[in-house]
DNA sequence: CAATATTGGTGAGTAGCACTATCTAAGTCA
DNA sequence: TGACTTAGATAGTGCTACTCACCAATATTG
């Protein structure tokens, strides 16, 4: 199919995808002259792909390709994989990030230190730093809570993890970390709307607890 | 205090505080000339807040000052007030989306439709699209249990709502529900990184990945 | 009191990002 | 043959979050 076709299978102008081109996101067609090249159905996987990285999950273009490249080149080991995925979506922290404050709670949680990355745990950091630079301390029983929710999620996305060959492997990982996210804030949104609904009524009193207005 | 001390007491510079002044986000000092104003520990605390907003929920400047007009004038009920947090993390998504696959999911985890607002219900079915485009079709098993576990930390957010006053209620459903998310994703990732860990070993070297190319 | 420094207010400039438009030579298709 | 399309390259756009520069008015200092 030439490029136009391509546009038009996938909605995105023509433009754009060169841009993907010179970016290096999306791999080349098949020159077949000068001013022409081939391009398949690879290729509007592989639009579908980018679009939903960058739109979807909020990636910049060049952590996108970080994250393409890193799924056709799938590491060795699941933890650089993991990595991959991992820093394409987290903000680059500053480097004089204190982290002992994280190792303790990957002590209290059971997380063991040495599997977690110092960049993320640099990002925890800079999260839990952000909240009580606003004003808001969490108490610990909190954040207790959460922690074991979100062992539950990645335990269950541990498990489905597909061992079969490294590139359904990366594909899952990446997509199911990078992916679900907003998926996982949505999800949390809807909850809280539904939680406060039942706690305290669609209108501005609540019916237990004080007054609301 | 003078804006070149505010400056230094928030490491903001200058001319950034002076940029959210002009965009309402910062509410101007008591003037005590006409090229003098005078900003106290109020200006301090806001401009921490404003910071955690924008720098660890990544909010823009525009729904940051929504959120912030929101905290100063508390709505009458805690919908609203819920929605104003939502909305400002929330991109808008296209009108065009249909929200039908997303009231089924509702009822199925048995959240009331009624209780949720239509733009974050759009969110999660564009957030749901985006995996399916990218070709990642998870299991309902796992959404159900994704699911479960944000039932379970929202009902922890709920819970935990002050009602003692209408600030305190804002101030902690707004902080709680937008800086929190960072939290839990930088929790998920650790969790991840941990179980992955357990599951398989650290074959590769769990320390922070290498030189990316 | 005079010299120097600082400030509020404002308009313009900047850097980065993700595209988008335009152009040309070289093709393709009817 | 002649209208249409394309690769490849360069340049331009719109947006955002700052950042700079300037001036008149004031504050501070010697």
């Amino acid at each position: 199919m030439r490029i136009s076709q391509l546009a038009a299978a996938t909605d995105i102008p023509v433009a754009t995808i060169k841009y993907y081109l010179r970016e290096n996101l999306l791999h080349e067609g098949v020159l077949t002259s000068a001013t022409q090249a081939r391009y398949d159905d690879s290729h509007v996987r592989r639009l579908k792909l980018i679009r939903a990285l960058i739109g979807t999950a909020g990636l910049s273009v060049s952590a996108a390709r970080a994250v393409l490249h890193g799924i056709e080149n799938p590491p060795d080991s699941r933890h650089e994989l993991l990595g991959i995925a991992h820093q394409a979506a987290t903000r680059p922290a500053a480097d004089d990030v204190e982290i002992a404050g994280a190792q303790s709670l990957l002590a209290r949680w059971g997380w063991g230190a040495e599997a977690c990355d110092r960049s993320t745990q640099a990002a925890l950091v800079q999260a839990l730093q952000g909240l009580s630079d606003a004003g808001f301390n969490p108490p610990e029983a909190l954040l207790d809570r959460y922690a074991a929710a979100m062992r539950d999620i990645a335990e269950a996305d541990v498990e489905g993890v597909p061992t079969d060959s490294p590139e359904a492997t990366m594909q899952y990982v990446v997509l199911g970390t990078l992916l679900m996210e907003p998926v996982l804030l949505a999800m949390r949104r809807l909850a809280q709307q539904s939680a406060s609904f039942r706690r305290f009524g669609g209108s501005g009193t609540p019916e237990s607890a004080g007054p609301a207005s």
